[in-house]
RNA sequence: GGGGGCGUGGUGUAGCGGUUAACAUGCGGCCCUGUCAAGGCCGAGAUCGCCGGUUCGAAUCCGGUCGUCCCCGCCA
C-alpha cells in the first residue's frame, strides 16, 4: 500500500504515530526554511511540513515539488504548535513532520487551478475533465451521485426488488425520440437501436414474473441538447406487478423522502405528504404540468371580467374561446419601461403576441398599457381579483389556452428567479396526476399519446376511447421537483385488445404495430399481471440536489452542446474497412 | 433548422476608435524557519478566435466564418 492513512482522517488521536500518506500537492508554502505542503487525496487535505534541521533530506526532496505532483510522504503526526491550528481543516489540529519523500509522478502545470473554485471555460474543463474531476465541486458531485444511487439500491433491495439488466442493443421504436442506431455486421442492412428507455423490456419482465424490478438504466435519445438533456442519460427504471398508481407513488414518496433526509439533510421538504394535483389544476394554477410550488404568484383567470370590456385585444380573445390570465409580480411595480420590454420579449419567445401590464408604483401611481380602455368597475374587480397592492406589477397574456399557460407559466418562474423567491434548500415535491391520455395532433390529424403508448386509461374513462379519446385520462403520474419533472410513470396496459385499440387510435397501422410491438401483444396473451412503474431522471435529480445549473455537472464525462465528447473527441470518422464490414456506404452530400 | 450571448497572456477579468494592451492568479528566478489564498523583490508570457471590410489609424465599428453556452423547434 502506498498509504497508511488518507489525507482526510488524521486527528489528535494519531499524534506520535508514524504514518504514510500519498496524494497530490494541493498547495505549497515555502518559507525558505520550513516548507509546508497541503497534500490532497479524495478524502481530504493534510498539512505536511519539513524542517531543514530536522530532516534535511526530506526538505531537499520537497524543494522541486510543484502543484499536482503525486508524492508519497512518511513522517510523524505532530500536534500543531499553539495558535497554529487551522479550524477550517478537518485535519487542522495536526500536521505530518516528514522524514521521507518519494516523488511518484511529477505534473505539468495544469491548464486551470485545481485548488481554486473559479469559473473556467467549460470547453477547457471538458477537454481536461480528468483534472476537473479533481476539483472539489466535481468530486462532491460524484460522491453525491454515488450515494444517491447506493441509497436507491439498498432501499429497493430491502423491499424485495430485483435489479435486472436489460439489453443495450435492442429494437428501434420510431414513434418516440430519434434512435441511436447500431449497424449489424452479421445481418447486412439491419440495425439495433440503443434503448430510449427499457420500457418494453421491463414490461416483459413483469410478464416474466419478476414482480418487482428496478435498474439504474442508461438511456439514449438522439435529440438536440439542453442544460438538462444529454444524448445518454441515466434513469432509475422501476416496475411492479399487482399494483395501482397509489402503490407506486407511495413507494417513491417514501424512498425519496428517506433519501433526502440522508443524502441532503440540510434541505427541507416543502410539504409532506407531497401535494397531489391534477393536470388541469397544475395548468390552471401554474401554467405548467411541472410547476415550481415553492412560491405563489399563481395564474388568475380574468377572461370573464374582460369579455365585455372595451379593450379589444382582451375581449376578442375571450369571445373566441381563448383565455386571459394574469400574474401578480409582487414588488415589481416600479419596473422601468425597459424592464417591462424585456418581459414582453420573454413571453414572445413562447408565441405570446404581447404582454399587457398594470403597474401600481410604490407611491400610489398607476401605469398601464390597457387600463384606460377599461371601465373603472372592471379595473377594480381585476385589481381585487389579483389582490393588487401598491408596488405590485400585474402582467397579462390573452391568447389560446396553450400560449397563455406556457408564456405565463414560464414568466412566473422567471420573475420568481429575479425576485429571489426560491430557496434552493427547499424541495417542493408534488405529484401531478390525471393527465389526458392523448393530445390531438392537428398536423398529422391523429391522437398522440401524452405519456407513452403503454399507459393504461383510467378504468372509468375506457369508454371514452370509442367516443371521445380526448376525454380519457391516463393512469399516469409525474413527480415534480422545483419546477422540473424528475420522475414519470404510469399503470400500463396489460391487455392485448386494449393495447391494440390504443395503437389504432394513435394511427399505427395494425400491420406496423405487429411488426414493432407484436412481441408485447403476444406476451400479453400469456397471463400478464396488472403492472405499472416509474422512471426517475437521475442526472436531473442529482443536479437539483447538488444545486447545479445543468446535468453536465453531475456526469463524469458529459457531451457538449453539439453532442460531442471533447476529451475523447467522439464521434469520429472510422476506417473504410470498418464500414465495409458493416455493409455501409457513406453519402455525405455536398454540405 | 432558427434566435441570442460570449471569444483579450495558462486561467479569470479590465480596456470598447489612437494605451508600451491593464489587473489578479498561475509560471520561472532570488530572498525568507510557522504558513495555511503565506509574504517580499525581479522576470517571462497576448500579433485581442479566424477572414475580410470601414478608417489616416481597429482588440474596439461593420460583414462573414469557426468555436462555445443559452433559448425556440425537437425531446412518445
Amino acid at each position: 500500500m502506498y498509504k497508511s492513512h488518507t489525507c482526510g482522517e488524521l486527528r489528535k488521536e494519531h499524534i506520535g504515530q508514524e504514518i504514510t500518506l500519498s496524494g497530490w500537492v494541493h498547495r505549497r508554502r515555502d518559507h525558505g526554511g520550513v516548507t509546508f505542503v497541503d497534500l490532497r487525496d479524495r478524502f481530504g487535505i493534510s498539512q505536511v511540513v519539513t524542517h531543514p534541521d530536522i530532516s534535511p533530506e526530506a526538505h531537499q526532496a520537497l524543494y522541486p515539488v510543484r502543484m499536482e505532483w503525486v508524492i508519497q510522504v512518511t513522517g510523524i503526526v505532530r500536534e500543531r504548535p499553539e495558535g497554529m491550528e487551522n479550524p477550517d481543516l478537518a485535519t487542522g489540529y495536526v500536521e505530518v513532520e516528514v522524514n521521507d519523500v518519494k516523488i511518484l509522478n511529477p505534473a505539468q502545470t495544469p491548464p486551470f487551478l485545481i485548488n481554486k473554485e473559479e469559473e473556467v471555460d467549460e470547453q477547457t474543463r471538458l477537454e481536461f475533465r480528468y483534472l476537473d474531476l479533481r476539483r472539489e465541486r466535481m468530486r462532491d458531485n460524484l460522491i453525491l451521485r454515488h450515494r444517491f444511487i447506493k441509497f436507491i439500491r439498498d432501499y429497493l433491495d430491502e423491499r424485495d426488488f430485483l435489479e435486472v439488466e436489460t439489453p443495450i442493443l435492442f429494437k428501434t421504436t420510431p414513434e418516440g425520440a430519434r434512435d441511436y442506431l447500431v449497424p449489424s455486421r452479421v445481418h447486412p442492412g439491419e440495425f439495433y437501436a440503443l434503448p430510449q428507455s427499457p420500457q418494453q423490456l421491463k414490461q416483459m419482465l413483469m410478464v416474466g414474473g419478476v414482480e418487482r424490478y428496478f435498474q439504474i438504466a442508461r438511456c439514449f435519445r438522439d435529440e438536440d441538447q439542453r442544460g438538462d438533456r444529454q444524448p445518454e442519460f441515466t434513469q432509475l427504471d422501476l416496475e411492479m406487478s399487482f399494483v395501482g398508481r397509489d402503490d407506486v407513488m407511495e413507494l417513491i414518496e417514501g424512498m425519496y423522502t428517506a433519501l433526502v433526509a440522508e443524502i441532503v439533510p440540510h434541505k427541507k421538504v416543502l410539504e409532506t405528504p407531497w401535494p397531489r394535483m391534477t393536470y388541469n389544476e397544475a395548468m390552471s394554477r401554474y401554467g405548467k404540468d411541472n410547476p415550481d410550488i415553492r412560491f405563489g404568484m399563481e395564474l388568475q383567470d380574468i377572461t370573464e371580467l374582460v369579455v365585455e370590456s372595451d379593450f379589444r385585444i382582451f375581449a376578442s380573445v375571450a369571445k373566441k374561446g381563448g383565455l386571459v390570465c394574469g400574474i401578480n409580480a409582487r414588488g415589481l411595480g416600479d419596473y422601468s419601461r425597459k424592464q417591462l420590454d424585456e418581459l414582453v420579449e420573454f413571453v414572445k419567445r413562447y408565441d405570446a403576441k404581447g404582454l399587457a401590464y398594470l403597474a401600481l408604483t410604490t407611491d400610489g401611481e398607476e401605469r398601464s398599457s390597457f387600463a384606460k380602455f377599461l371601465a373603472e368597475e372592471t379595473k377594480q374587480s381585476i385589481l381585487e381579483n389579483m389582490d393588487a397592492q401598491p408596488g405590485d406589477l400585474l402582467l397579462f397574456v390573452a391568447d389560446d389556452e396553450e400560449v397563455v399557460y406556457e408564456s405565463l407559466g414560464l414568466l412566473r418562474e422567471e420573475l420568481a428567479d429575479r425576485l429571489g423567491l426560491c430557496d434552493d434548500d427547499v424541495l417542493g415535491f408534488a405529484w401531478v396526476i390525471d393527465f389526458p391520455l392523448f393530445t390531438w395532433n392537428a398536423d398529422e390529424e391523429r391522437w398522440d399519446p401524452s405519456h407513452h403508448l403503454f399507459t393504461s386509461p383510467m378504468p372509468e374513462d375506457v369508454h371514452h376511447l370509442d367516443s371521445d379519446p380526448g376525454q380519457a385520462r391516463g393512469q399516469q403520474y409525474d413527480l415534480v421537483l422545483n419546477g422540473n419533472e424528475v420522475s414519470g410513470g404510469s399503470i400500463r396496459i396489460h391487455d392485448s385488445d386494449l393495447q391494440e385499440k390504443v395503437f389504432g387510435l394513435i394511427g399505427l397501422d395494425p400491420e406496423v404495430a405487429r411488426q414493432r410491438f407484436g412481441h408485447m401483444l403476444r406476451a400479453f396473451t400469456f397471463g400478464t399481471p396488472p403492472h405499472g412503474g416509474i422512471a426517475s431522471g437521475i442526472d436531473r435529480f442529482c443536479m437539483l440536489l447538488a444545486d447545479e445549473p445543468n446535468i453536465r455537472e453531475v456526469i463524469a464525462f458529459p457531451k457538449n452542446q453539439s453532442a460531442r465528447d471533447v476529451m475523447g473527441d467522439a464521434p469520429s470518422p472510422v476506417e473504410v474497412k470498418q464500414l465495409d464490414e458493416l455493409h455501409i456506404k457513406l453519402d455525405l452530400g455536398e454540405e
